[in-house]
DNA sequence: CCAAAATAATCGGTCTGACCACTTGACCAA
DNA sequence: TTGGTCAAGTGGTCAGACCGATTATTTTGG
């Protein structure tokens, strides 16, 4: 029996997500002005205090620029900034791919050529990635310290150095975007068996599988994405 | 007459500007926990809402972490990114290994999956370098464009990045003292034959043969590299 | 005595309702 | 036409309350 995973998100998030999607979308126009807070908020069903948190993350974002007393209107650099961006930074589907290359030998080395206090430190990363997950923390950084760990165990520093650099290469505003519609503690959830086959390839000291392991996790990620990335109506 | 306009900034800007100047300045530490917010907005002087909508706004900006029934917490992010960098930049030979692993696919990409704009791309940094390494200039530079020129054409600009972030750790102090050894210009003499072997294979778009013989001239550098390290004594 | 379970204190999440300040446009008067 | 006035609509802010999640503490059972 599969029961899906309870939604402890945040209010704001949800209200964020659909207006985000309906400009998206192009449902709303740029420039056009959407409705007043309390109508917006008695259409979505929530409280003002609720809207008013959803519309300043989206004006943060820069997709929304409210005006006292006047209106909160779309901002119109959107299709433009777009573009650039999916042409400028490397977008998260480039990085996946560069990841499965670099970190799938990564892992094999680390299977390799690790020595056991690595190997206990990636054990140790990966306990506390269990960890955060089970309390729904954002996981991102525990996720981030497993494949580094991974990367240090190969022994070779600049590996390291390039993980790091591919990891945070999902600072950019594309990724961010993607990021808000994937439910993290949700997703944790999936990501568990990917990283405990990462894992124990690892420990049991047999690069083949260890790369084929990690292989195989970033080719799920990618699914991951790019079943979000249809979601979000491009 | 010019005229400035005038800006009644809102509330929660004034507080995220406050929250994020003392995150700056590093008067609370990276990971660390922020007051309650009810006791920030009474110090603050300013109600929960907007409080809550200062946090909301660095929270999608990335600073912050908000952990339901837990706390407000830093976010880490800032520097870790460093850590290699400070515990020593990467040896040469930890980052002609990773060339080998990375440039070595990144080469096979090219011929495989390169536009011709690409190749032609390619073919013009290496006669640069030709020209540069003929003349008896330093050809580093010409080097590194021919490099990247290969990585852009596997159409992945995250490799790129790579690619760039590998060559561009030779700034460190111990690459240094090993190129001052190297007589660049006798030197380029003997890397011709292997970056043409490496253009032919990519123009004639063979993904194998250009993996081979980019791993080849990777391998010939380790060992140029080699000999001069011992030739300096330790 | 210790570990597990129940409890209490703390903290963020959300809502209701209210009042204020600003913008806008209609209307009026000079 | 010009300038002023005013009212309606809109965002900005506030106070207080209740809920659920987390965490530390106490109690309980072995």
């Amino acid at each position: 029996m599969r029961l899906q995973v309870v939604e402890p998100r945040r209010l704001y998030r949800q209200i964020a997500d659909q207006i985000r999607t309906l400009i998206g979308k192009g449902e709303v126009a740029p420039g056009a002005r959407l409705p007043a807070e309390r109508d917006l908020a008695r259409q979505l069903g929530v409280s003002r205090p609720s809207l008013r948190e959803a519309l300043i993350a989206l004006e943060v974002e820069g997709l929304l620029d409210v005006r006292v007393g006047s209106g909160i209107y779309v901002t119109q650099a959107d299709g433009r900034g777009r573009a650039v961006e999916i042409n400028g930074a490397s977008g998260p589907f480039e990085v996946i791919r560069a990841r499965w290359m670099i970190e799938g030998e990564c892992a094999a080395l680390a299977a390799k050529n690790g020595t056991s206090a690595q190997r206990r430190a990636i054990r140790k990363t990966h306990a506390d990635l269990l960890r955060e997950a089970k309390r729904h923390h954002n996981p991102l950084d525990a996720d981030r310290a497993f494949h580094v760990a991974i990367a240090e165990a190969t022994g070779n520093s600049a590996l390291e150095l390039v993980v790091q650099t591919l990891w945070d290469q999902r600072v950019g505003p594309l990724y961010r975007a993607l990021e808000m519609k994937l439910e993290y503690p949700a997703m944790a959830e999936e990501t568990t068996d990917e990283h405990e086959a990462v894992l124990a390839a690892i420990l049991a000291r047999e690069p083949a599988s260890a790369r084929t392991a990690m292989r195989r996790h970033m080719d799920m990620t990618k699914k991951r994405y790019s079943k979000d990335w249809k979601e979000a109506g491009k």
